[in-house]
DNA sequence: AATGAATGAGACTTCATTCAT
DNA sequence: AATGAATGAAGTCTCATTCAT
């Protein structure tokens, strides 16, 4: 008799969020291209017309769930950017960045991935990336300048997709020279 | 009645090729994601039939279809850096690089995506893009010691897809100063 | 607080109304086989839940909605013979009756139509076209004897259809001289 | 070893034609409103599939069934006025299509609505009742001027709705008189 | 060697209706 | 009295693949 909040059928003010979430676990399986409603559907244990219903179709579920994606990726990354104290502790978060990312987040890697994919062809999910890469610039310059924060921004992001496809573990030392080479101001700038 | 050279029934060596070609272009177009026999066979002229005599399934189809990929996009990169003929040189086509993928082959960029998109996923895709990079650093290597030409790849890659997803336009100079930066030996190695 | 006479919560008698004027403009655009709850509910802008609360269903609309049109129909088939001080006043009035219909009331032809289709196959439709051809040829044996108002009445349908799907307008002397054919008695009658 | 034309499932050259008749049948029972893919090919016994490789979607099947249901009836039409030899012969040819067709069909009166009904909203169907009604005033212009051609073709039309929507069967002397009187010419023409 | 015909699986979506509120 | 939430059934259509030719 405690106070179950629903029965569990009718009324599930959480099952819109399962979706998105059971949807990026698709994504991350299967890819974009092997996701279907149906898939997403038995992922989250909703029943099929449930997909249609809270969203009006595939494209708007995508773009719910990279918008998801983005935000908590780009929350970890401020977060941990703002616990440097330093700009010495602000170079050790981004390389630790780039080479845990590879190591823990295959995951996330890989729903990057299929994101920036999208991206490169569909308009709506440039807006996504843009608001996403707004977000990591002004956290990294917090402790880098402009400039700095651009080209360091741009390296985390190659350097790690690299890492990730690379047969061999990112050999920290490299990632360490590379951080420190960018955060040098050119000499005669 | 005289004898054509190839009048197309008995043997035709271009249809494969032509296949692969097509497929490239839906891939562009509509992503792997939207990616059928029907619409490359449609693309390449042929009929639906021809699909599944040439090729072992669309997975074997991609695979064929990136490796002329990467095998393309690779020896062009080699073919840049090969003319360098200082480094000095050699960094200016890199950026030089940086900035014309971006503005000149939007296309390129989308299929480099897809493929890594794949590649994150499926180990197979990830011999496609090993022996990407390798021509890549060997390239490069003949200009810059390997850990420059490592950190240099990994850049020319975060660059490349930034400028793509980002609204405005790069920044010459800070594509520039990205590269002058990264040639730069460590003070202390 | 005052007492707004309906202030729509408790009692919205046009609510009804509105969904039938509203089902009707859905079939005349989509057909009965394109009418759905919910495009009848999002015509009339009330919640979909509303449709099957006030309808048991969506035959129960379709009746209700086509009784609906077969009324206004004939009061005003009736108001226009009723108009006609004579036998002569009479024809001019079905010769108007038939081109104006085609001119003007594209609408009316195409739910007419929905409506005889429905009745050619379910009984229940049928009821609503008698009690209207009844009402058709009671108003015109103000004017005419039973066998030639049963002739004219159909021949305003023959007329009228073929009107309405002929590529060229009707010619206003046809009609008329249909009409002023069947309206002369047999001579051996 | 006698020559079956072929084996059943592959290969089966009449498949089209059962299709489009069980359309139809399917139409005179459900409606179009009622006809689905599934329907129709549960009637025709072929697979579901079949249906899209066959059809471009249901409007082309929808608008070869109509298409075939049209060339029959016109056929007819023309096989029956052709027999009569006289102008007094077509007269009662005319008189005995009325009654009969609603006596003896009501399948293709049902039929006939529904296309008329398609007709009144979408173009592509106009074409087909337009092709339809050129042939049946040629028909009867073998033995009548074209105005009472035209005037007879939509009396037809009218009665035989009106005679299927009756609640009472049709009166043979009405349709005569009816005949008889459109057949006369106007004293003053 | 090559392909048109065919199909079963599964894609997305719309629908009428039910139910708890 | 009235409705937003929800769902199972069924809709159309696309697909990769097989098979007879």
């Amino acid at each position: 008799m405690t106070a179950e909040p629903t029965r569990g059928r009718r009324f599930d003010p959480e099952r819109r969020d399962r979706i998105i979430d059971a949807c990026l676990d698709v994504i991350a399986e299967h890819g974009v291209a092997g996701t279907s409603h149906r898939r997403v559907a038995a992922a989250a244990d909703v029943p099929l017309g449930s997909m249609t219903y809270h969203f009006d179709g595939m494209d708007d579920l995508l773009r719910e769930a990279f918008t998801r994606l983005s935000d908590q990726m780009a929350t970890r990354f401020e977060a941990r950017l703002a616990a440097a104290a330093s700009r010495e502790e602000a170079k050790d978060a981004v390389a630790q960045i780039i080479a845990h990312d590879v190591f823990g987040e295959q995951r996330d890697l890989i729903l990057t991935h299929e994101l920036y994919t999208l991206a490169a062809r569909v308009p709506a999910f440039r807006d996504v990336t843009n608001a996403w890469m707004r977000r990591s610039r002004a956290a990294l310059e917090r402790h880098f300048d402009p400039l700095t924060s651009r080209i360091l921004d741009a390296a985390i992001e190659g350097l790690t997709i690299h890492a990730a496809l690379d047969v061999e573990p990112p050999d920290p030392a490299a990632v360490r020279s590379a951080v420190e080479r960018i955060c040098r101001q050119d000499p005669d700038q």
